[in-house]
DNA sequence: TCATGTGAAGACATTCACAGCA
DNA sequence: TGCTGTGAATGTCTTCACATGA
């Protein structure tokens, strides 16, 4: 199984939950154009995705939708559950916990960090604060592979480097500055500044 | 002024971002092999870019550091301050108002929206909070073109097509849901879900 | 000499278009 | 017939490499 594009695995991923949250059950197969129409790609886009996760369909029934999304998530998924560890716990932080616990089964925000003292040792959606202090030593100990950086700019820096210290391979970071870490681990910027001025610039195009 | 990759835009914004932040100010002038150092781009990529923006360095001195912030601010930003609107008031709306509001001269996050009673008339950040059902007025209004969607999933396709019936042109999207808006309008979207499951993807992988 | 600006090449991603199959 | 799977073509983005200029 060589390296996957990251566009892909994106599409991959979005296929899935569309498959999950959409589908109305009625039909057991489903059709390249269909998932085209629900995901707004095209249809030889979908085929040619699908091609990387080994799973094929036929040219009567189309695909399988249990044994696609079986497939995709063998793809995606971990075989057991993964942990992650956010960093974070002021408003972006919970906003990140209400969003994602309990949303993937085989994912689960394992720890959170704060400075505060006071926020230490509170459980926010089944998810318990440490010190920041202990980050390293947590992390390590649970095994986790994935940060998520919910900090002030000033701090995020750090926050990476003490992550990849404690055995990190991959963070999404949510300051808005570029973080210098090794190239080994994979980093996933979502700025939201930058989100900001972006669309604004091509919504300012678009009436031109 | 042809139209210009995103991938093009966003390396503008974030060259403008650290040249403003993170450049010494010992030095006026600036070569493109020294961004290439600050932003991990290679400088041919950087020389590519800037060609867009219509101007140019000397062989002798690089680039004018002070002009080249100048000349990126005319590209990027609008020549009046554009005004945005944030639907959703919750801790990941509040987050947004909170890395958001300030930095950027040219932008401000004008309006806030919120179905809670609570809420409304609450001032956070600068940023007033009105009743969702007041939307397409007010973003009408206020001229507002670009909106941020952070509410939860089964609220934003509603939301999306408010905004857009009140004349938004480019939606910032955290909801993790495929938005069906009519093609002029641009969507970027920010799912934090999907970021996860990817850098935990990738964070695994890295580790065969 | 050394860095810019850029044509050309290369790498990567998407779409076309059709053989093959039930 | 109407779909899948995929080689080939196209389109888009990045890097190479060098002419140019101070």
């Amino acid at each position: 199984m060589g390296k996957i594009p990251v566009k892909t695995l994106e599409r991959l991923i979005l296929y899935r939950r569309l498959l999950l949250t959409q589908h109305d059950g009625k039909s057991t197969n489903i059709f390249s154009h269909q998932l085209a129409k629900m995901t707004g790609f095209t249809s030889a886009q979908i085929r040619r995705d699908l091609m990387v996760i080994g799973y094929s369909g036929s040219p009567v029934r189309g695909y399988i939708v249990e044994e696609l999304i079986k497939s995709l998530g063998e793809f995606i998924d971990a075989t057991q559950k993964q942990g992650v560890a956010l960093v974070g716990l002021g408003h972006l932080g919970r906003a990140i916990l209400s969003y994602f616990q309990g949303r993937r089964p085989k994912l689960e925000i394992a720890a959170s960090f704060d400075r505060q003292c006071q926020k230490v040792d509170q459980v926010v959606m089944g998810c318990r604060c440490y010190h920041i202090d202990d980050l390293e030593n947590i992390i390590h100990e649970k095994n986790i592979l994935v940060g998520i950086i919910a900090v002030p700019a000033d701090e995020a820096q750090d926050v990476a480097e003490r992550l990849v210290h404690g055995g990190i391979r991959g963070i999404v970071n949510f300051a808005p500055i570029k973080l210098k870490l090794p190239p080994e681990v994979y980093v996933e910027n979502r700025d939201m500044i930058m989100a900001v001025e972006k669309v604004a610039y091509f919504a300012r195009k678009s009436l031109e």
